[in-house]
RNA sequence: GCCGUCGUGGCGGAACUGGCAGACGCGCUGGACUCAAAAUCCAGUGGUAGCGAUACCGUGUGGGUUCGAUUCCCUCCGACGGCACCA
């Protein structure tokens, strides 16, 4: 692939960094702080500075926001458009671990490179504004808005039961842990409960308003549901039951407060604070051993259990408050001391979970709800109408849990409730590499926060950052640190240990870039004012419930203290799609007991599972074999396929189908795209532009690096349509025929619009139709040249600037206005009309635009094409719509 | 299991509020240029039948609404993403 030089089709490796430094040097991408003109702020999720560098997905979502500035500061805006770096986090300091460099030093390292790679690609950021979360000048701020926080009531100090990763030697938030129980950052096993002292953001005090205020901005359907999701809201009772002789209460949260005379019994949670009250000395032997079993598994692995409920009978009943029946109290695993109040009320009839573990232990199923006809109440989840309830007797499910809500509150009995499932948000981290926690722990004053005067509060130069293992932070080993006097007494105290989270320095950066050499405030109040919201936020969906809720709740907060001037950070929120590896093709082989392989049709196949172990690709079973035997895919060449009509197979033996895949870029796959590379070979425009025309931004998609080489044709025929090839002009001031002046209307109409709307990949192929329009044709109009360079600005810059500079211009066309299209010139004067017989296109007439209605029915009915499909029959209705079709409806 | 998004040629994808399905690109086929190749340019390219004009079929499946459905409604199937004993 590398020997012979690809010959360049244009000059690109000249025109490329002669720009870049051009527009660094102007600073030509400067946003000032000018309220004359409307502003725009858009914003990139700034990268975490990994040693691998830049991978092809950072460019496509910092390719649209860029395209987009660009197009709307020819349109005059003033446009917001920072980048920055969110250094904070794990990798540097593994790296410091294992090296012995010290984590500052690498970021810088790692910093410098992305750096280095995003403005190869020749963005339009204000770099006087780039921001470092490692910067003390920066976490000086992020320090000091969790003092806000913090004198709020906001954060707050508990020993909680938090999760422990083994492999990263470190809590998790309860965001970083999967659902199958591995770490999310680095998929290590040993993930479990430990009860640790942690710094804690009262975030679910939010909760109400994070939910609500969802509905005021444009986001992705889906982001906003994982978040609606996420936070959990659910309408109830909390209701009291009477534990039967005596005097404790035990309170339970409820959906569904109109089943209540169907609780048959009750369950509490193994670490419920009251089963050691209400368990008998002769259950006790058996709850505790349950007990202990069910804290040993974390709290996933019980969620991962779905299989047989499991629960021990306490001895000790309880009294439901509606009829006064005694009823048995259970513990089970089933039941989280986490959600709601770590108890419930079961009514096995119309719950799911409370039905299975009814009939395990064979308790009474009670049915107080009546389905519709023919639906089985037993297990009955829906909506019905209340039966054999007292009061609510023959009321509707939604009137039945009013009323019923109402009875127990005139009572004393329960109350409204809602119940989130938002946890507060963990915010410690037992790590070095993190901004320091500023509070003070006196024996005297007991919690006292750092001054904000003397922030920021560095980190220790420390030889050792190791994690002790044990949950001690590695701080504490920093003692000349660690001792410091109480800001408040003076007397000796020590500095908290832990540090923040790397979300915190993300919490609030889009803030910092409206003011980012502030020393006295973290922004000035009439910049922020001026600047936010944020217009258009464009990042990865994996961030749909991390970063995105915890930037909300700062923000909201910030609302709340009058330091931010709205209630939502970012207006519009778009993700960009995933981009995934080139497809393959894999050839399956069976291997027989002699050892001798034999190809199999992957039509033959079922369980089709990627897999990546040696050579092989993807596992399979033979749908025929009941033995299961596994059989491997191997990749092959495309060369060595042929297309058939059910799919590709081997050209030496089709009836050996392959199979198709492309998964996610990783090195463990051998398909990552180095964008380096790519730049180096095609450029960076055709980078730009490849991955803008690869689809829909939203939409994963798969990299083809001959899709590469056909926008690099692209680019090199744009080139040859201004210059030959010693690079000179070939533009000319001769008229521009009509089709071509109307075919560049249309694509300034099209390429506006679309970009407008951020649909790229279509503005892109208008732009490819203006080509190869003006390619046919032997004339080269500067009319039409001048502008069409102004349209390819904002997607390929550097090819645009440098052609605008040949045809004799001394500024940047940064700065010149959107080319106007003119409508007069779209109107079509003639259009072709489809007739149709029953939906079915006959034929097509040529007439004038402006034909009558009549007139053109007369026309398709009597035409000759027409005629066939009439006779014999009778028209029965002819439908005319203007300047598009006509449809004779005929029987 | 629940929630969400989405199924269009050989591939990536177009198609405004229901109105010519397959724009544009890739790949492929043929041609021009060349000693030859690369590059470039020109032409063709959903399937089936036909020399052909043309006809029929065709937007995951089955149904419905409509003069007309890729688009709207219902059923099922499949893919992707998220959540997962949340009371």
């Amino acid at each position: 692939m590398s020997e012979p030089q690809l010959r360049r089709k244009y000059p690109f490796d000249q025109i490329e960094p002669k720009w870049q430094r051009h527009w660094l040097e102007h600073k030509t991408f400067a946003a000032k702080d000018d309220t004359a003109k409307p502003k725009l702020y858009v914003l990139d999720m700034f990268p975490y500075p990994s040693g691998a560098g830049l991978h092809v997905g950072h460019p496509e979502g910092y390719t649209a926001t860029d395209i987009f500035c660009r197009y709307k500061r020819m349109r005059g805006f003033n446009v917001l458009h920072p980048m920055g770096w969110d250094a904070f986090g794990l990798p540097a300091e593994q790296y410091a671990i294992d090296t012995g460099t010290h984590p500052s030093v690498t970021t810088k390292k790692n910093i410098d490179t992305f750096r280095r790679q995003i403005q190869m690609l020749g963005f339009s950021y204000d770099w006087d504004r780039e921001v470092d979360t490692t910067d003390p000048h920066y976490f000086k701020w992020t320090q000091w808005i969790f003092l806000q926080l913090y004198k709020k009531g906001l954060a707050y100090e508990a020993e909680v039961p938090v999760w422990w990763c083994d492999g990263c030697k470190a809590v998790l938030a309860n965001e970083e842990v999967n659902a199958d129980g591995t770490c999310d950052r680095k998929g290590h096993k040993g993930v479990y409960r430990r009860p640790l002292r942690q710094w804690i953001l009262r975030i679910t005090a939010y909760a109400e308003r994070l939910l609500a205020d969802l509905e005021h901005v444009n986001w992705p359907h889906s982001i906003k549901e994982q978040q609606r999701n996420w936070i959990g809201r659910s309408e109830g009772a909390n209701v009291e039951f009477a534990v039967a002789g005596s005097d404790l209460k035990i309170e339970i949260f409820t959906t569904r407060p109109d089943t209540l005379f169907g609780a048959t019994y009750m369950v509490l949670a193994p670490e419920h604070p009251l089963v050691d009250k209400v368990t008998t000395a002769a259950q006790k032997s058996a709850v505790d051993t349950y007990r202990s079993a069910a804290t040993k598994k974390s709290e996933i692995e019980r969620g991962m259990t779905d299989k047989e409920k499991t629960g021990v009978f306490t001895g000790g009943y309880a009294v439901n408050p509606v009829n006064d029946e005694k009823i048995p109290i259970w513990i089970a695993d089933y039941v989280m001391m986490g959600y709601g109040t770590g108890a419930i009320m079961a009514v096995p009839a119309h719950d799911t979970r409370d039905f299975e573990f009814a009939k395990k232990f064979g308790l009474e199923i009670r049915t107080v709800v009546q389905p519709p006809a023919g639906v089985d109440p037993h297990g009955f989840t829906g909506d019905g109408v209340s039966v054999n309830s007292g009061p609510i007797t023959g009321l509707p499910t939604p009137e039945a849990k009013k009323k019923i809500t109402e009875w127990l509150g005139e009572r004393g009995l329960g109350e409204f409730a809602v119940n989130y499932k938002l946890r507060d948000w963990l915010f410690s981290r037992q790590r070095y590499w993190g901004e320091p926690i500023p509070i003070v722990h006196c024996a005297k004053c007991g919690t006292v926060p750092v001054p904000e005067s003397e922030l920021p509060l560095r980190l220790p130069e420390m030889k050792d950052y190791s994690p002790s293992g044990n949950a001690e932070p590695p701080l504490a080993k920093a003692t000349d640190w660690v001792n410091c006097q109480c800001p408040q007494c003076g007397g000796a105290a020590k500095r908290e240990t832990n540090t923040m989270p790397q979300w915190a320095g993300s919490c609030w950066y889009y803030l910092r870039y409206i003011d980012p050499k502030n020393a006295a405030a973290f922004v000035a109040k009439d910049k922020e004012k001026y600047w936010m919201p944020v217009d258009l936020y464009v990042g990865g969906a994996e961030h749909a419930v991390l970063h995105l809720l915890y930037s909300r709740f700062w923000h909201k907060v910030l609302f709340d203290l009058g330091h931010v001037s709205t209630p939502e950070p970012f207006t519009r929120l778009v993700n960009q799609g995933m981009i995934l590896g080139e497809i393959e093709y894999l050839l399956f082989k069976r291997t027989d007991v002699n050892g001798a392989e034999f190809e199999v049709s992957a039509s033959d196949l079922i369980n089709i599972t990627p897999m990546n172990a040696g050579k092989a690709r993807a596992a399979a079973y033979h749908k025929d074999d009941p033995n299961r035997q596994v059989i491997l895919g191997y990749p092959v060449s495309e060369g060595a396929l042929t297309r058939t009509e059910t799919g590709f197979a081997l050209k030496d033996n089709r009836s050996i189908r392959v199979h198709m895949q492309c998964h996610k870029m990783s090195k463990s796959w051998g398909n990552v795209i180095n964008p380096d590379d790519v730049v180096k070979e095609y450029g960076a425009d055709t980078l730009r532009l490849y991955e803008m025309f690869m689809g829909p931004l939203e939409a994963t998609k798969p990299w083809s690096m001959e899709g590469v080489q056909g926008i690099y044709r692209f680019l090199g025929r744009v080139w040859r349509l201004y210059c030959d090839e010693e690079g000179k002009l070939l533009v000319n001031d001769a008229a521009a025929d009509t089709k071509l002046v109307k075919v560049l209307h249309q694509t300034i109409k099209k390429v506006g619009d679309d970009t407008e709307a951020l649909a790229f990949n279509t503005a892109i192929s208008q732009m490819m139709i203006f080509v190869n329009e003006l390619t046919a044709q032997e004339s080269r109009p500067r009319a039409v040249l001048e502008p069409f360079a102004l349209l390819l600005a904002p997607y390929a810059p550097h090819i645009a600037e440098e052609l605008w500079q040949k045809l004799g211009h001394t500024k940047t066309l940064s700065c010149e206005p959107w080319p106007q299209y003119d409508e007069s010139l779209l109107v079509e004067t003639t259009v072709q009309i489809v007739v149709q017989v029953n939906g079915k296109v006959r034929t097509r007439l040529d007439v004038p635009a402006q034909i009558a209605k009549e007139e053109l029915e007369k026309l398709a009915l009597a035409h000759a094409d027409v005629q066939p499909f009439l006779t014999g029959k009778q028209v029965k209705k002819v439908i005319v719509v203007p300047g598009k079709l006509v449809n004779i409806a005929a029987a």
